[in-house]
DNA sequence: TTTCTAATGTTATATTATTACATAATGTTA
DNA sequence: TAACATTATGTAATAATATAACATTAGAAA
């Protein structure tokens, strides 16, 4: 069961937003592109990304600074990320894999830690632009 | 061999300090401390972090907008980076391990394509804050 | 109802980063 | 050396990203 099931007005302008578009969208394109549903300011804008990046809807890309809907129906919450990002087209691609995420999960470090969250960001070239 | 052997006055200004820090700093943290060694603007210090983020000699904790020193000696190029940090003292820590540089060196995505560079960030609560 | 919590609206401001343009230093080749 | 290209610098202005503060409203819970 999810915390929260329904979205409010805000934070369902933006997700539609969001999840419409093909590539991530920066925080400030997302407030032009809603101001003619009465979204007037960035707070308003930030404080929807927050909500929906907390509830897994969406993921923070944060080398671009910008955000991409959740194509990962097992990603209810946002605890492990994975994209490639295309160093010329700037395609964002999220990525599931079982054995990447297993992998990370398990991961420990030097001192046998384990980490509750990750995010991880490939760089490379799409097939187009190789 | 090395593209660039030694550093201009502005790059070692910046290192110097990221170095001596015992945590990640930001730019305009950077800005404020190199002022009286003759640094003005914050164009400055953003183009010595480039080149130091381009040679390795520093990384940018993306999730923080901030730089922290390499401390792996085999990380000569920003390629391959993976940070643990701790949500409450904000802690960074590189982590250097040969078994997951390897392990996401040689992931391939569904198509079978293989990246060349990556960065990753583990979340979670260092010793003292557990 | 009362109380509590989460969300909203609004303004102002803080923080992070880049554009633009002029100049200087350095490296390369003829 | 001169000529040229490349890299770094200095400076001002501005763009882009994000948060603080405070008043108000809507819903859930008791
Ligand atoms: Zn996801
Ligand atoms: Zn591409
Ligand atoms: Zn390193
Ligand atoms: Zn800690």
């Amino acid at each position: 069961m999810q915390k929260q099931q329904y979205l409010t007005k805000n934070q369902q302008i933006v997700l539609d937003l969001v999840e419409k578009s093909s590539e991530p969208l920066k925080a400030y394109t997302i407030l032009f592109n809603v101001q003619k549903k009465g979204i007037k300011a960035p707070l308003q804008v930030y404080r929807a990304l927050d909500k929906l990046v907390e509830i897994g809807k969406i993921h923070k890309i944060e080398s671009r600074n910008a955000f991409i809907a959740c194509h990962n129906s097992s990603c209810q919450v946002a605890k492990a990320t994975a994209f490639s990002i295309c160093e010329i087209c700037e395609k964002v691609t999220e990525i599931s894999s079982a054995g990447l995420s297993k992998y990370l999960a398990n991961f420990k470090d030097k001192d046998g830690m384990k980490y509750s969250k990750y995010n991880l960001e490939f760089f490379g070239l799409c097939k187009k632009c190789r």
